[in-house]
DNA sequence: GTCTATATTAGGATAGAC
DNA sequence: GTCTATCCTAATATAGAC
């Protein structure tokens, strides 16, 4: 994914000349477009302009592409809890810092975190990351019990239904955020950060 | 889909002997475990213990069965908004009504719902339910932006944000929602309009 | 890195009997 | 309302040449 970018950069006369990261782009786009399933191999090759025969050199599989994909997402999610639990002691900076940088993964990996949220479980691919992602959930759950017992969240709500409200909305993001777009994603995060803890409403 | 609840009461001897609606009910909950493009007429029949030609005398292709259960979700939603603005003339009173409709709506009518908010727009069929979603978006929005002005609403958010935020929080309830479970719909609605107005901080 | 040609299976849908 | 048998297309994937 780092090296689709500069993909332009480094142009090839004639045929397009298509490397492993900017097959994996292209595909991971039509597969949002139209969602995996109903994506077929033959989508895929009619974006990249390539035959079947070509695809399958750069990947085994189309299954292969989207483990690529959803691994991709995944790492970048778990480093944020990773790097908030490194670095805040309180579960309050920890969830605030959470709330951040998964708004920040979210939009800077808008493509292959789009993919993930949408992972139904169908084969091997998906039930893997659907576990990995469980486990992300679970830690971050953690966080938010205890942030509700330091008093950073009210006592009213159910700190799992605190936590899927919160994540939920954040999610939705990938429905309509486009980079490049009038919304800017710090803002957005800070926006999140607002409505979740201080509420939408006039004071 | 409201006499799929009553099937039981009226049992055939031997084989199942399906109407309508309880074939639709058993479908939609397949296209939901499974996503509607993974999900084969044969894992359909699979499920419902019938061939495929029982399952074509009832419905004539797959996406008839998705089109009906897609304009049921809309029809739920829809009438939310109209009874809103039929009963209350302030923006600020619609849109706690819609909210607390959309979260009953969503919970009463889950499994039409969820399938609603996966569609991608493939085919005919999905095109026509995102457009009379489409529409839908923008009656809440404007409904945002009108609460926004009376004051209800912070002004430092756009209202086409917040309404996606909002709606964003309201719609990642099918992610976990299940009926019977341990959460309280109504108690949902009162904790989504808590969490989105006064937010989820203590104070 | 890409092509043409093809193997093989699964998918949606129908005919016609009971 | 359901069955068996079947059609036809589209899907994933591979072989082997350039």
């Amino acid at each position: 994914m780092s090296q689709a970018e500069t993909a332009a950069a480094a142009p090839r006369r004639g045929r397009p000349g298509y490397d492993r990261d900017q097959v994996l782009a292209v595909a991971v786009k039509v597969f949002n477009e139209h969602g995996y399933d109903a994506t077929s191999v033959a989508d895929l090759t009619a974006a990249l302009g390539l035959t079947k025969s070509a695809l399958y050199h750069h990947f085994e599989s189309k299954a292969a592409i989207l483990e690529v994909a959803l691994n991709d997402a995944l790492d970048g999610l778990e480093r944020v809890v990773d790097d908030a639990v490194a670095q805040h002691p309180l579960a309050a900076d920890r969830l605030r810092s959470i709330v951040r940088g998964a708004v920040h993964v979210l939009t800077a990996k808008l493509p292959s975190v789009t993919l993930l949220l949408r992972v139904r479980g169908n084969g091997e691919v998906e039930l893997a990351a659907l576990r990995r992602r469980r486990a992300f959930d679970q830690r971050v759950t953690a966080i938010v019990a205890e942030a509700q017992r330091e008093g950073l969240i009210r006592g009213d709500v159910d700190a799992a239904v605190a936590t899927r409200l919160i994540f939920g909305m954040i999610n939705s993001v990938v429905e309509w955020y486009r980079p490049g777009g009038p919304v800017d994603p710090d803002e957005l995060g800070e926006d999140i950060l607002r409505a979740t803890l201080d509420g939408l409403q006039s004071r």
